[in-house]
DNA sequence: TGGTATT
């Protein structure tokens, strides 16, 4: 593939540059943002194989989980097949997601933890104008608003939100350099910006992948509402803000809430206005003691250490196991937990039901007879 | 406090 006349250089001054080494990389390597969760490393270099001779094709994922990040990197051998990438799939829609193309900057720790997270922006905010508070303190790679739409398009060129898009006052602010990031929390942070009513918040954001949910934090979090009733809604005490209560699951039905942790065992009660508690027999136990918990949606990698790390915190566990495939060894998505009380089993199904791990999101309940149910 | 912008 060198026909073109482009690959015969002419250098003024007899140097040697060579022509196949990596000494241009910055036109060559292309960082590719907004992947669709399920594309492959493969199908990123197919895509982009397309285009040109592709040198190399990294797709990053979550170190621990093996998850997409979402983001990969193409370094063609030919620049120009690199520009040509950028004018033809830069905007690409696949799938949900509408890729970016651009060149990758040559990485340094410079550029490392350079994202911010900014709370108290008034709601109705632009992205255009949002940038503009930031632009004197560095150069911005990215910018989002947070919003509570179902569509969450805001053109970026106009700057004109739809106005069905409800912005939570929240955004995220990605500058080039860390200490650009830096300057601009020494100048905003607790600032009231000129034309805003209240101070607004400028701070790093968490970083991805670095485990903020991580289990410690749950069991810390929770061990104390062992109490044996229902633990009903459970407060953030301010250092740990993330706890899903969406697990408790609760349903409306003619214009009565239910938890719908376990049919069969509550039921709702109009007199009392509460969920009752309903003798079960012990059908869904091993061996006639314990109570056995149904997990589902664990990830391939998943140890039994992971399901008592996950349940130890909520009272006594029996037994635990995660159902392999017998010929990869990799769990088939799903295990059981035995647990001893009742009621130490019904507060780790409302509080894990429906809790993110890794990038999953668990449904925990009783183990259900299938011939009874 | 998103969905994942530095291998």
């Amino acid at each position: 593939m060198m026909q073109n006349g482009m690959d015969i250089l002419h250098h003024q001054n007899g140097s040697t540059n060579s022509v196949h080494g990596h000494q241009n990389e910055s036109k060559t390597n292309l960082i590719v943002n907004y992947l669709p969760q399920t594309m492959t490393q493969e199908e990123v270099r197919s895509l982009f194989a397309s285009i040109g001779e592709v040198e190399s094709c990294k797709l990053i994922r979550d170190k621990v989980t093996g998850q997409s990040l979402g983001y990969s990197f193409v370094n063609y051998h030919r620049m120009e097949d690199a520009e040509k990438a950028i004018n033809t799939l830069n905007g690409l829609r696949l799938q949900n997601k509408t890729i970016k193309v651009s060149y990758a900057r040559p990485s340094s720790e410079s550029i490392k933890g350079a994202n911010l997270y900014v709370s108290g922006l008034p709601k109705n905010m632009s992205q255009i104008e949002l940038e503009s508070l930031f632009a004197p303190f560095g150069r911005i790679i990215t910018s989002r608003i947070l919003c509570d739409s179902f569509q969450p398009f805001v053109d970026p060129t106009s700057g004109v939100a739809d106005p069905s898009n409800m912005s939570k006052g929240v955004g995220f602010i990605r500058f080039d350099q860390r200490m650009e990031a830096e300057r601009a929390i020494q100048a905003l942070n607790g600032t009231i910006p000129k034309g805003f009513n209240e101070p607004i918040t400028v701070k790093f954001a968490n970083n991805p992948g670095n485990n903020s949910k991580a289990i410690p934090t749950l069991a810390a979090y929770l061990a104390p509402q062992i109490t044996g009733r229902f633990a009903g809604p459970i407060h953030p005490t301010g250092r740990f803000r993330y706890i899903p209560l969406s697990s408790l699951a609760a349903t409306t039905t003619a214009g009565k809430t239910m938890l719908a942790i376990n049919k069969g065992l509550q039921r709702y009660s109009p007199l009392a206005n509460e969920i009752v508690q309903e003798p079960v027999l012990p059908g869904n136990t091993i061996a006639g003691t314990g109570w056995c918990i149904f997990v589902y949606n664990l990830a391939p990698e998943t140890e039994e250490n992971m399901l008592w790390q996950l349940f130890g915190p909520f009272g006594a566990v029996q037994s635990v196991k995660v159902i392999k495939d017998l010929q990869t060894n990799k769990c088939k998505g799903f295990g059981f937990v035995t647990m001893t009380n009742y009621d130490e089993a019904v507060i780790a199904i409302q509080s894990l039901n429906g809790y993110t791990l890794g990038n999953r999101i668990l449904q925990v309940s009783f183990k259900t007879n299938k011939n009874k149910m």
